[in-house]
DNA sequence: CAAGATTCCTGGTGGC
DNA sequence: TGCCACCAGGAATCTT
């Protein structure tokens, strides 16, 4: 479901939540497995632990204690909300019990999601940490240090910024969004893209994302921010989900096609 | 290495 | 109204 800008929301709204650093009192899982099975036992072992902070990297949520993290993601349906008792509802699979009845739920219908336990220190070296690409949004993510890794790669473009291994949290929405952003066309070769291009590319990105946090993300279906409240970017889709529709900027007509199994959308006019 | 299919699941939608 | 095929914000793993 969500992609950076949601599970940045996300994010906030748990560290809002969790400002006081509460005691986890108890957790409760009502399976043993989402996509993958949750590692049960050191999951446990942070009962009675405080919750420091919440951070995330690319699209994985990490809740800090002294004695590791909680790592949370969400995959295409999962959310977190604040669950008072008396608050249950179909799919909830893990419920986090804090001190002054604080109670935090996840909820995954499709059960696409993740749930496990980080080792104090072991962030780089754990299994599904180790292998992502740039964070989106800092400064050590440039034009020309994604020019280097799309150089020597046939795929087109918009499967390249898909690709967790380049760059993280871009998915299927904002992948096509930020291409129309730098005026790129998602079926180009990554390798036909020029120094110049990439680092359109990059910034396109980066705006992209920032003010898609700006706007709380994008609600489409049923991701919804902690509060319950929707984010807005949805409104402000260039592209995504407009086939036929016209571009906002010529009022040519948005193409659509599936690319690498996901639908993919483009203004043919805007984007060469 | 590339491109596409498949897999994990449930639920909403659109066509007939 | 009912049924069913198809599609969905992710991502890893196969096959070709």
């Amino acid at each position: 479901m969500p992609e950076l800008p949601e599970v940045e929301t996300i994010r906030k709204g748990l560290e809002d939540l969790l400002q006081h650093q509460p005691k986890i009192l108890k957790i409760e899982l009502l399976r043993k497995d989402l996509r993958e099975p949750i590692p049960v036992k050191m999951v446990q072992s942070l009962v009675g632990q405080r919750i420091k902070k919440i951070e995330r990297r690319a699209k994985y949520l990490l809740m800090r204690t002294d004695k590791g993290s909680l790592l949370s993601h969400l995959g295409m349906t999962g959310t977190w909300r604040e669950a008072p008792l008396g608050d249950e509802r179909l799919h909830d699979h893990i419920y986090l019990y804090f001190e002054k009845g604080l109670r935090l739920a996840y909820r995954d219908p499709r059960r696409f999601g993740i749930f496990g336990f980080v080792a104090l220190g072991e962030d780089v070296r754990h299994l599904k940490l180790q292998h992502l690409g740039f964070e989106p949004l800092t400064e050590a993510f440039t034009g020309e240090v994604l020019w280097k890794q799309l150089r020597s790669k046939a795929v087109a473009i918009k499967i390249a910024i898909m690709d967790q291994k380049i760059v993280v949290g871009v998915g299927n929405i904002y992948a096509s969004e930020a291409l129309f952003k730098a005026g790129i066309r998602p079926t180009t070769p990554s390798l036909k893209l020029s120094r110049e291009k990439c680092d359109r590319l990059v910034l396109a990105i980066k705006e992209t994302l920032r003010e898609a946090i700006k706007a709380g993300g994008s609600s489409i279906s049923d991701y919804e921010k902690l509060s319950g409240e929707s984010g807005y970017f949805q409104t402000q889709f260039q592209v995504y989900d407009r086939k036929n529709a016209e571009c906002k900027i010529c009022k040519k007509k948005i193409s659509a096609q599936v690319l690498g199994g996901r639908s993919t959308f483009w203004c043919s006019s805007c984007q060469k």
